[in-house]
DNA sequence: AGCCAGGTTTAAT
DNA sequence: ATTAAACATGGC
């Protein structure tokens, strides 16, 4: 499959699947490993680079092979954010002396997006208010405990679970694995929602960014953060900004503010210049700070 | 040990 | 309309 340029792909997955404890995105060797649900069976997706930044090519392997490629094509192009122009993006940056540098230096860098809305904003919620670290270590635990596997290689490996068995798991279940009691209220209410054909959240796709962060804060457990951070980071939606975020706000106090503290608005104005296409600012933002502070420790 | 961490809802003023 | 409290775990 072959993907507008450019596209560092190591970089990229190297973001999603930095820790050991980050079940549910797999970078080793190369190769990137997912399971998702096709046609209602996990499969695994084994997905590597074989071309280059400038002429990116990847190869991508379905495990077992039960279906066509093709099947999987438009979830591939959400996955790696396809509908994103990022030479663009990178254009843009060169009028900003901080975000020149950055873009440079990151050339190539994309976020990638978990195949279904649903696991966006489960993640989501479990990121509300505690640590990444946090957050990522009831992620997984979410997955080992609700997620079906696939064992390739000795291994296994995890899907996001459906939102039939999580409609189903019990409050106490969940909040054995870290949850609070409320988010686990609001991850039961909304898989029950979806699996009753109350709410199609894949629909969202086809509305603007403001119709669908809308949509999205009508479900109970959604604030703006939550539903900017959907858009950006699920769907795809380049310029969605979330200005609340504490990581984006550390972000732009260390790039344009010397590390003072910044408010949301100090947020727009430093980034909004780049719509648009704001949102990728904010990561690359971001990325680049974590990869300055590890470098440094 | 204790505080902060990629917020949101509920229940007070 | 605005504000406070409660909430869960992991890292430092």
């Amino acid at each position: 499959m072959s993907v507008e340029p450019p596209f560092d792909f190591e970089k990229s997955a190297g973001v999603f699947a930095r820790t050991a404890r980050n079940l549910s995105d797999v970078y080793e060797n190369g190769i990137y490993y997912r399971v998702l649900h096709a046609d209602g069976k996990p499969v695994l997706l084994l997905v590597s680079s074989s071309g280059t930044i400038h002429n990116p090519i990847l190869k991508v392997e379905v495990y077992p092979r039960v279906l066509k490629l093709e099947s999987l094509k438009e979830t591939l192009r959400v996955m790696f954010a396809c509908s994103t122009d990022f030479r663009k993006f990178s254009e843009l940056s060169e009028k900003d002396r901080v975000m020149r540098q950055v873009s440079r230096k990151l050339t190539g860098l994309r976020p990638i997006a978990p195949p279904t809305l649903f696991e966006a904003l489960v993640i989501a919620f479990t990121e509300q208010q505690i640590s990444l670290e946090a957050a990522m270590a009831i992620r997984s635990r979410i997955v080992e405990k609700y997620g079906e596997s696939i064992r390739f290689n000795g291994r296994k490996y995890y899907a996001f679970p459906t939102t039939k068995v999580l409609a189903n798991a019990n409050r106490k279940g969940l909040r054995k694995i870290g949850l609070s009691t409320r988010k686990a209220e609001f991850i039961k209410e909304l898989s029950k929602h979806l699996e009753d054909g109350e709410l199609d959240l894949e629909d969202l796709r086809s509305l603007d960014d403001n119709s669908a962060i809308n949509a999205l804060m009508e479900i109970r457990g959604v604030g703006r953060w939550t539903a900017e951070y959907v858009l950006i980071r699920g769907m795809g939606r380049s310029n969605s900004l979330p200005a609340d975020d504490l990581g984006i706000q550390r972000a732009v106090s260390e790039a344009y503010f010397h590390g003072r503290k910044v408010t949301s608005a100090d947020v727009r104005t430093s980034l909004g210049k780049f719509a648009p296409y704001s949102g990728i600012a904010a990561f690359y933002l971001m990325v680049f700070l974590f990869w300055t502070q590890r470098d440094r420790g």
